[in-house]
DNA sequence: ATGACGGTAGCATACCGA
């Protein structure tokens, strides 16, 4: 059973990247990131043809989660429940495998940087802080169901140093202030693991890497896409590992797939 | 200090991103 991360920077313009990738890697669930579109032009009918149902919670231009699926499922949240939020970046379901219920969860979590033409606007940070102390909240709900559970997605958190190929870059970056890896690190305390870090302790894992100054190539990448873990569900844990067919190919996000596989 | 590069909206260029 393989459960899988990947944020698209738009569905429709990735769709050759993402079908080729489906096809060699054929994972059981996808949670999709950044799909930059709303319902009504959500490709359905192309992840179908693929062996796909879809559950989406979409908007115009920005944001935008969803989850493929092999397996029934079935809707349990769209949006973050207890945050009223004007953007689409959680969707939470219900996968059935063969009478084995899963929870999982698409997460795009709040960039929290200001724009570029307002350094000192501090109000997107506020709105990531916000906005993960509600999923805190929601976490510590789940992690009482005792149920298999993957929280996925891009978390636009460099958890640690050994997160990002150079830090003295990131000292005052939102994806890498102290409060956001400490509330990162609280849902950790929970009782959430960090899949790809309890499999390899030591290895950067980048899942993401500026399209700009060739950083591919030199490898200035960071980890801000993770899958997290309920007790049960890292019991089972059989590999996580960075596939990064998907961004070394044609038309490719700046986010490659992380992917776990399950027992 | 800034931009790079790419996507969307919509038709020029602004906004967003990590």
């Amino acid at each position: 059973m393989k459960i899988a991360t990947y944020n698209v920077n738009s569905v429709n313009a990735r769709m050759e990247n993402l079908t080729d990738w489906l096809q060699k890697s054929n994972p059981d669930v996808v949670l999709l990131q950044e799909i930059k579109t709303e319902f009504n032009s959500f490709p359905f009918f192309d992840f179908q043809l693929l062996g796909y149902d879809a559950k989406i919670l979409g908007q115009k231009s920005y944001n935008g989660v969803a989850v493929l699926s092999r397996h029934k499922m079935t809707l349990v949240h769209e949006g973050l429940p207890g945050f009223a939020d004007e953007n689409s970046r959680y969707l939470e379901v219900m996968v059935d495998v063969k009478g084995e219920k899963f929870r999982v969860a698409s997460i795009y979590m709040p960039n929290g940087n200001p724009p570029y033409n307002n350094p000192d606007d501090n109000s997107k940070f506020e709105y990531k802080l916000k906005w993960m102390e509600a999923f805190y909240n929601h976490v510590a709900e789940l992690v009482k169901t005792r149920e298999p559970i993957v929280l996925g997605g891009d978390f636009n958190v460099i958890m640690t140093d050994n997160d990002v190929y150079d830090k003295s870059l990131f000292i005052n970056n939102a994806l890498f202030r102290e409060e956001v890896k400490q509330r990162l690190k609280a849902v950790e305390y929970l009782g959430f693991y960090d899949a790809y870090r309890a499999l390899h302790p030591e290895t950067t894992g980048y899942t993401y890497w500026d399209y700009a100054g060739n950083a591919l190539q030199l490898d200035f990448g960071m980890r801000i896409d993770y899958l997290f873990m309920s007790p049960v569900a890292a019991d089972r844990l059989l590999s996580c590992e960075v596939d990064k067919t998907p961004r070394q190919g044609n038309k490719p996000s700046d986010h490659t797939a992380l992917v776990v596989e399950l027992r």
